[in-house]
DNA sequence: AAACAGTGTTCCATTATATGATACGATATA
DNA sequence: TATATCGTATCATATAATGGAACACTGTTT
């Protein structure tokens, strides 16, 4: 069955759009997504008629609409898992004064759904619906370690393991030693995978059947974040705060 | 010009999902928006292929999808005013223990961009992205004070004076006198007018030109958030805060 | 001042798309 | 077994959406 195509165009407009939160011009956005001018001044005049789009008279230039937000309201607040996680979450970002972040999967991606800044100078840049790859991430390591073995199989076999990084696992067969590894010693970490200098150690939220839905993470540099810091004071503040968080999501498991 | 209509059709049945966090049939929608089950299902199709829509396989349910999240993740946090005023917004917050909101106005309403929850356990109910009308909140008002006339007086004669509580000020004249006050005590009260029960005082933040372009706000129940400590404390604090979050947005002004 | 270049916007003949009505498959209930 | 209701798929048809071209506007160059 195909699709609505005068809809997927105006997604992908829209898509487009959230890379650029300070707009962009009609014929640069034309030849980004592949439509005549004519085609694309109608859809966005339709999607700025309903407030997904606006348009910056003194510039020219198309942006997102505040529309976008009032649609997301309520697609966290309801979440068990931000509103019961976001105390413990907190408190654990103020006593290691470190970045710290709440994710879940969303086909085949990690997504991060609450975010506690410390108050570091230098410190991880991230958005509340941004998105990344599991196979770089500590926090996507949790989740596919704890997901039913077809579903890993089908995600791990679409994976391009692309170097981010000097560090990146790029070997399927390394990686899914590393997802072993992380089954076994109940945390994950992202040695600067993802991102240079960017250290992340994650662990699991289960929910009350003992499935892992969530997980959370602390990041932070490499010359803050050390291995040593993670052996002495981390992997055990991480277990801590997975038991206290799952067990107030129903969790009776140790 | 006419505006391309399935485009139409599809944020229309976007903003009604928005109702619907938990999710909704599709026969249900369909008596909502107004369209057969046939075109609704193609648009929903459509719709979950780019992730803006999910169905949930076991209750046939379907509900937005995270792509809106992914799309709003630049929405606010390019945003100076939320950067800069949300360190002054939680210091305010722990000092007074009420809940804290800033808010925009955005097509003659206004919308929420940030909240900073107090500890207590009775707190108004609110959501980033959400919107409520000018004329009954005291964000409202505070964003009406510093319009431009032609856009005021236009704001003002679209406004329905619909009574939410039996404080809500539903004269026209009343409400003008109102704006009038607001102006020159330079806060804004909500007496309980958008929600029984409770109060709100708002004040202005204002840009490098002195121009009013977002307004902040302490909300609490009338038991708590008295006039006693409104004039006691509140209106010294809210004038302090009003003028240090200006400061950094390079406003100059008294 | 005139010519040129590039942008955003509008128009319209054409055709490809989206539609509504209907049928089908699945599930639950009597 | 028959019926009711839901979600999904199909298809003939009408119309909505399209691409290309023209137009209006603005800024730059000659």
């Amino acid at each position: 069955m195909s699709n609505v195509q005068s809809l997927e165009r105006a997604l992908t407009i829209l898509n487009k759009l959230s890379e650029y939160p300070d707009g962009i011009q009609i014929t640069r956005l034309s030849e980004q997504v592949g439509l005549t001018k004519g085609t694309l001044h109608r859809l966005l005049a339709t999607l700025a008629s309903m407030n997904y789009v606006v348009k910056d008279e003194e510039t020219d230039k198309y942006k997102l609409g505040l529309q976008v937000l009032f649609l997301s309201r309520n697609l966290l607040n309801n979440s068990n898992i931000v509103t019961i996680a976001k105390p413990f979450l907190e408190k654990l970002s103020q006593e290691v004064n470190e970045t710290v972040h709440l994710c879940i999967e969303d086909r085949g991606e990690v997504i991060y759904i609450d975010k506690i800044e410390s108050t570091q100078t230098i410190r991880m840049y991230s958005r509340i619906g941004s998105r990344a790859p599991m196979y770089c991430t500590a926090v996507g390591k949790i989740l596919l370690s704890g997901m039913e073995q077809n579903k890993f199989d089908e995600l791990v076999s679409s994976f391009e393991f692309i170097p981010k990084t000097p560090t990146t696992i790029i070997s399927k067969e390394e990686f899914l030693q590393e997802i072993e590894r992380v089954k076994s010693q109940g945390y994950a970490l992202d040695n600067a995978e993802n991102e240079a200098v960017l250290m992340c150690i994650a662990a699991p939220i289960y929910d009350h059947k003992g499935k892992i839905i969530a997980s959370f993470s602390i990041s932070g540099p490499n010359n803050r974040v050390t291995i040593d810091v993670i052996n002495s004071t981390l992997i055990e503040k991480m277990n801590q705060y997975s038991l206290a968080i799952s067990r107030n999501l129903g969790y009776t498991g140790s």
